[in-house]
DNA sequence: AGAGGGATCTTCT
DNA sequence: GAAGATCCCTCTC
């Protein structure tokens, strides 16, 4: 039986050229880990001249891996594509995958295959894997053996219209329209908004030149910050119940709101 | 709003 | 050979 294959065709042309990066100032690179004041200041930009544009560094990502898990959000996620057209969102969700201890975890028990090798890579390396057959998931590594941050949802900013053709790439075409806060609310969905695949595995996120992290404008706090169950995990017992998915409160592009963390969370 | 099933194939046992 | 860090469509309440 032939196998369906839709082609991928030329991206919308509509230019979306206003660029978040100008808009950031310099009177905030600095930041506290967790602000909470116990470690000093680090310095996490360095303005990339061949790219002309603010996007953090590595010192961002060599942070434990929870911690790397909430200050992901309110970041802005940057790609940019062949054809030069740049699409960002707001990270909004992610979850802490911890390593060795996590039942929940692909890199448990120390558990290093060929697929997860990434998860092992230094802190910022990008760890895509495949799942249920045809779905893509971003996450990054964090400090800690085996541990990596999935990253779960964005809130569309630039270019949506592009996105919303990537994604549609796949879906019926009878289907109802994506709404602007359907593109990127899942895992698998904003790898295909941002068209990542499983070639960007193994690569730095503070140095590829296809995919980069901005800080964002937003200063979040503690009080801002959901954190309830993960997804999907439901085989790893006690692990399953942990509180290390994180989502911004009352952000609009989360994938599952989880009304009894957030009572629990007052 | 929620339940259920199909799609689809790599990875590891 | 089975499961999976998902998504989408359809059916029902």
């Amino acid at each position: 039986m032939p196998r369906k294959r839709r082609r991928v065709s030329n991206l919308d042309d509509e230019e979306h050229k206003s660029s978040i990066s100008e808009n950031l100032s310099t009177d905030s690179l600095l930041l506290t880990q967790d602000g909470k004041g116990d470690s000093s200041p680090i310095s996490i930009y360095f303005v990339d001249e061949k790219m002309k544009t603010f996007r953090l560094g590595s010192d961002f990502f060599n942070q434990p891996c929870i911690s790397l898990a909430k200050s992901f959000l309110g970041q802005i996620l940057a790609r940019k594509l062949p054809d030069g057209k740049e699409l960002r969102g707001r990270i909004v969700e992610t979850e802490a995958y911890l390593g060795g201890e996590d039942d929940a975890s692909h890199s448990t028990r120390g558990k290093q295959t060929g697929r997860n090798v990434a998860m092992f890579m230094p802190a910022g390396t990008m760890y895509v894997y495949q799942i249920y057959g045809m779905y893509f998931c971003l996450n990054v590594s964090s400090q800690g053996e085996g541990a990596a941050v999935l990253l779960r949802s964005l809130e569309p900013l630039q270019s949506l219209d592009t996105m919303r053709h990537l994604r549609n790439l796949r879906r019926k075409e009878n289907g109802k329209a994506l709404k602007d806060w359907e593109l990127c609310n899942g895992p698998s969905k904003l790898c295909q908004a941002l068209d990542i695949n499983k070639s960007f595995d193994r690569r730095d996120l503070a140095r590829d030149e296809e995919v980069w992290l901005e800080r964002g404008t937003e200063v979040l706090g503690d009080q801002d910050i959901i954190a309830a169950a993960r997804i999907g995990i439901n085989y790893a017992g006690e692990w399953a119940k942990k509180p290390l998915r994180f989502y911004i409160k009352g952000a609009k592009c989360v994938s599952i709101v989880d009304k009894t963390a957030e009572r629990n969370t007052t």
